[in-house]
DNA sequence: TCCTGTCTTAGACTTATTCTAAATTACATG
DNA sequence: CATGTAATTTAGAATAAGTCTAAGACAGGA
């Protein structure tokens, strides 16, 4: 966790590693409060600012992605690689989709547009079991 | 257009026609506070709860779809067809493509998801012309 | 030790959106 | 028409996500 810091130039602080801590390795998409919710169990001085500067840089550094998939409020992905994802209309939750799971055809119709990046975008129901 | 309203359901007041007039019929994504300037040159007496209000009942009864697709705000769409969406990463401007310009295959694969809606999103730059 | 740059903090601020309570308008009925 | 009731609109307060500010804490080098 911190050699991740070091390799992608960040210098590593205790808030820093609390953050990577509930963030880093995982599969959740939490926006930031919920980020500072889980950082303030263990270090309740944390404040929201360095929350929310901490998250900024570690997209900056490419160790998250930040995605807009929920209203109001934007989500932090640790999965950096190119995926897409399901959205589950009764709870919110976001799981991920892996890139090979789905294949979009047709992009070479769109002359007008220089695409750099995509995804699609699920929603539904998540079958229990 | 009063006559759309009322095939829907909706009270045609002054307010809501004003609104219709911004938003419905055209391509554009505008988020709620754009509607609401907009309507309010015409008629600068319109409040904005009235605007977010005609905007949500428009969903309701749908005339309109909501996207999450930019970060901070809701836009409104007057498209209410299935469609994907390209977004110009300079100007943050929505594009909508069309349903068969794109096919989505793999989803037979998701067997722990029941999948009720789905897009493509694509970021990138336009191509000038 | 002192200097300087980096980090963190609390709280103020901004922006998008919803809520509230009161006023207006529309509608139906006698 | 008169009047009661429901629907609509309004201004402004409230809420929530996110950023900014200014001051203090901390770390590394001279
Ligand atoms: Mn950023
Ligand atoms: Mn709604
Ligand atoms: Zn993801
Ligand atoms: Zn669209």
């Amino acid at each position: 966790m911190l050699a991740t810091l070091r390799q992608h130039g960040i210098q590593p602080t205790p808030q820093r590693l609390a953050v990577a801590k509930v963030v880093l390795g995982r599969d959740r998409h939490p926006s930031a409060e919920e980020v500072w919710a889980k950082v303030r169990r263990r270090c309740p001085t944390v404040s929201r600012a360095t929350v929310y500067n901490t998250l900024n840089l570690f997209v900056d550094k490419g160790l998250l992605t930040m995605q807009v998939l929920r209203e109001g409020t934007a989500v932090f992905d640790a999965e950096v690689r190119p995926h897409h994802h399901f959205i589950d209309e009764r709870t919110g939750r976001i799981y991920d989709v892996p890139w090979d799971a789905l294949q979009v055809q047709g992009q070479e119709s769109l002359n007008h547009y220089d695409v750099r990046e995509l995804q699609v975008v699920l929603r539904g129901r998540r079958r229990k079991e």
